[in-house]
DNA sequence: GATAGTTTCATACAACTGTTTGAATTGCAA
DNA sequence: TTGCAATTCAAACAGTTGTATGAAACTATC
């Protein structure tokens, strides 16, 4: 096995940049210089470096998804089965929002890369975010059982929705604090987590939309 | 001066395969083999490849944000300085939906080109995206007014909202139909913007007095 | 039809990319 | 130490990219 020192010096090298200047425009050979090695190392650690991103961003999924999934295990155990709405969606929206957002200063590096991966979207990241459906359709069971009444449909449209405010609040987070003049305070997770929930929550309890508008409302 | 021919062939050309294929692999070679034109016709015209894609994206984005102001105007004007939350927010989400959605062989080139837009996100565009603050800013303002009570952190989370649903429905909208097995129709384009604007609606007034909830959204 | 200005074209350029190669070095077991 | 595999390294490779050049082909005006 030896040292592993220079495969990880790598993944921590890449995982830097990468989080501080975006896929576009880090290459290969910014990362060697950055961790110290070889060019020809990253080939011959990890093949490519499409792997490499393949690599770091499994790695960070993989937590992320872990954490969801430990918070809604514990969620249904401890209502035998069945989750209160809000605790499911926090589960699925807490980690990411906590992971992406904070103080700036105290981001993890791991944070801010996750935020790239979902801002700028590079293949061999889509590739693996398409295997990601498995994982979201737990929720939509574990949403179906705490809402039994609601129909598919409508569970479907509330964890998109979910999804939505969680993930663009990230992506966009630079652009809400400029368009509120600071007055939206990205920096309080949990208010933003609660945000979140809440919306979400009331997307999916409250009356239902009609399938078709007449289009009529609009102009009313 | 002069025709013009090779500069819309360009134009028209690069709109066409940046919609087909993403920016990321598309090289100035593969738009001037397309248009049938000359390599070095992109820089005598353009200046440069960024140029010709900031000039595509910024057309498509006046026209996206011109039809959002007429709407908006229009249903200001009718209530007398004042619109209903769900026409404002219908102003804001309902062009792009509208452009972006709907049954794929009918939707147009520009519509492609701008979901492409908003998945890559290539240097040139984040540019101009940077610039759209004051645009929506507008929308806030007419928010604030049909919602005077709301608080302007209200507001701008509202307006942060209903964005994310929408876009992150037109970026997922393959996704969502994976995930729900087609339960989740996508081309039925009304429906998803009643079903923003109603959610986004339900955010912007829930826990207050129901100001002016005209139509149904709170039925129900 | 000569002239001046614009537009097109083939071609070259310079830079950068990820990847490969084969020799040198290291680490470790016998 | 010897031998062998794993690792590192400098260098080159092969390909692609956007851009620049200078001559040729147009176009319109006089």
């Amino acid at each position: 096995m030896a040292s592993d020192h220079t495969r990880s010096a790598i993944l921590a090298a890449a995982e830097r940049l990468y989080a501080d200047r975006g896929f576009g425009d880090v290459t290969l050979r910014d990362i060697v210089a950055e961790a110290g090695v070889n060019l020809a190392a990253v080939n011959y650690h990890f093949g490519s470096k499409d792997e490499l991103i393949a690599e770091l961003f499994v790695t960070r999924s993989i937590a992320t998804n872990r954490e969801r999934l430990r918070e809604l295990k514990a969620a249904e155990e401890e209502g035998g089965g069945r989750a209160p709405i809000e605790v499911i969606l926090r589960a699925l929206v807490g980690p990411t929002l906590r992971g992406c957002l904070g103080p700036e200063n105290q981001r993890s590096t791991a944070a801010r890369f996750m935020i790239r991966a979902s801002i700028e979207s590079v293949p061999p990241i889509r590739r693996i975010k398409n295997r990601e459906i498995d994982h979201l359709r737990k929720f939509a069971g574990a949403m179906r059982r705490s809402l039994p009444d609601r129909s598919d449909v409508d569970i479907y449209w509330g964890l998109n929705f979910a999804l939505a405010m969680a993930h663009h609040t990230i992506r966009e987070s630079e652009r809400l604090t400029k368009l509120s003049e600071g007055k939206c305070d990205l920096d309080d997770v949990e208010d933003v987590v609660a945000r979140v929930v809440s919306v979400a929550t009331m997307a999916l309890t409250a009356g239902r939309v009609e399938a078709k508008v007449p289009s009529k409302v609009a102009a009313r």
